[in-house]
DNA sequence: TTGAAAGCGCTACCAG
DNA sequence: CTGGTAGCGCTTTCAA
């Protein structure tokens, strides 16, 4: 697996390795004959540009680095694989990196990206991380920065939804189906993301007088277990919620489940929202009512907001891309 | 974001580069009280090694690079993450490049990885690929690489499923339970994974003495829309078939969709078994019978073999991780 | 124990 | 138009 180098063409065609650069880059200075000749060895040859040479010279290395609480979940991996597309279109690699949802595993991937000297970060932090020490001093050395998903009010950039305004949608299309007895299911209670979401629920519900009762509120560890287990708590209350605002995808998921496992019927003993990708909704039975999220959107904002920073711009900017309510079968007409 | 190289070190400390190098990397021929005097200045100064600038010494990148059809797809999420988390452990970076189940970006993403100079590439190629020159030279040229989910027969070393055995088992099982005009529905013919389970099927249905009906087997392109029109094609025959066999996830999600729109019933109508993950079997309803592949297995045989193949063995190595068959809702007892 | 210097591949600069 | 050379950060070998 040796490669031919820049250096190995001009001592071939007896040449010197600054006419070589100078012709594979395109550059003028260089006789049409001579640049024919050299061009049309390298291609025989198999001739690669080392990046890593360029990079070394100018400690550009046109690589960006990705955290990702876990690829294996569907939101995610769309809105991945959009950065890494459009970070390609314009010329940047991705180091991609899974912190499966351990703050742990989140310092390691930002030392690693560190390490390979990323020109910028694109982070979704663990549901776990409440110490963003590390982010801030990344950022205090003048790393381009930008959150998505989730961002923590640390005075750095970010892509997200309008969290408290959809939930509050949700909650009201709830109330205005019948529902009176709302149970809210979210992750963490620091995650800026469950609070916000959180919060759009008690001010809608505030605002249509509906008493708000503290043991409908489960904010947990997200995962599928932890889904299951409040929920069945709730459907074991005294008085049980006739519906349930679900703010991840996972823990409406596994409401779904909980509750028909009950033999509880959806909507009609208990009727649900929840945030998910639309073919996740359109999958489940009955299909479950759900905040649409433009993950897409999101992905190319984020690096954009990325590209400004690595180019220069230093002001901090928040993208909120709207979500909207998409009613399906799991909530009353 | 200026960083602080072992040159810097040493002019500020008044000693010599290679003092430096040699305290920082652990080896012995620095005092005790100096490589104290290093090792200090470095933490507080926030030292990064460069490793390109090692890379650029030995041409070895600790990189590895992985083209995967699509990763918003679960099934490839689950094993790219499986490959990621193995390569960490073993000091490897991964490049992740999605192909889009597109020939041409495929290629773009292999010269991509070859222009880092990754040492290694493990890659599932695209539904569209049927030239797999390109992957054939870089063999030749030494690139360790291994296939995974679906491997071509060009002598390379992969790790795939017991495509179709489990086809077969699959079949046998919908014959048992009762089912006569099994169709089949999978991607492109030219895919030797397509072709084995399809060769597991005709063979299951030849063991048992059921009549093979060329209509019944679709084999385009996988797509939502392209199973969705063929399932409703087949339900529209004369004699429709009373089970399907779907041989990707996305083909038994439209199917599902397919059969449930004309008003038919899993699968007292129509019995259905698909290849997919669990927890998207779980969601659907009815729950799909699946064949179970073990994906994390999958994800780290591929790295393992790929491990093997950078310290210098080249035996060609096929591994086939077992996959089981699963029963639920969508088959009759 | 420490220093000096070469070299990995490439580009920029200065000379010819 | 072409050649020569320095230098990016790091490791290694040889010399002191």
């Amino acid at each position: 697996m040796k490669r031919i180098s820049q250096r190995d063409i001009a001592k071939i065609l007896g040449i010197n390795v600054s006419t070589v650069s100078r012709a594979l880059r395109g550059q003028d200075g260089v006789s049409q004959e001579l640049r024919q000749r050299i061009e049309s060895f390298a291609i025989e040859n198999g001739y690669r540009p080392n990046p890593f040479a360029a990079s070394l010279r100018y400690d550009t290395t046109r690589t960006i680095g990705i955290v990702v609480p876990d690829v294996a979940f569907n939101h995610y991996a769309h809105i991945v694989k959009r950065i890494e597309a459009e970070a390609r279109q314009n010329g940047y690699m991705c180091i991609i990196t899974d912190s499966d949802e351990s703050f742990e595993n989140e310092v390691n991937c930002l030392e690693l990206l560190e390490n390979m000297h990323v020109e910028g970060i694109i982070i979704c932090p663990s549901q776990e991380t409440t110490d963003f020490s590390y982010l801030k001093q990344l950022k205090q050395a003048h790393m381009p920065m930008v959150f998505y998903d989730r961002a923590p009010d640390i005075g750095i950039s970010s892509v997200i939804i309008n969290d408290a305004a959809s939930a509050h949608q949700a909650t009201c299309s709830l109330i205005d189906a019948g529902a009176r007895r709302i149970a809210f299911l979210g992750g963490p209670n620091q995650m800026k993301q469950t609070s916000d979401r959180k919060h759009g629920y008690l001010q809608a519900l505030r605002e249509r007088g509906i008493p708000i009762r503290t043991e409908l509120v489960k904010c947990h560890h997200i995962s599928f277990n932890s889904g299951l287990s409040d929920t069945l708590e709730l459907l074991s209350l005294p008085e049980p919620p006739d519906a349930i605002l679900a703010a991840h995808g996972l823990l409406a998921i596994s409401a779904v489940q909980a509750i028909t496992s009950q033999g509880l019927r959806i909507p009609e003993d208990v009727a649900i929202i929840g945030y998910m990708t639309d073919w996740v909704s359109e999958m489940s039975h009955p299909r479950i009512s759900f905040v649409k999220m433009n993950l897409r959107e999101i992905g190319s904002k984020a690096f954009r907001l990325l590209q400004d920073q690595m180019n220069g711009d230093d002001s901090i900017q928040h993208v909120v891309v709207g979500a909207r309510l998409e009613l399906r079968d799991s909530t009353k007409k």
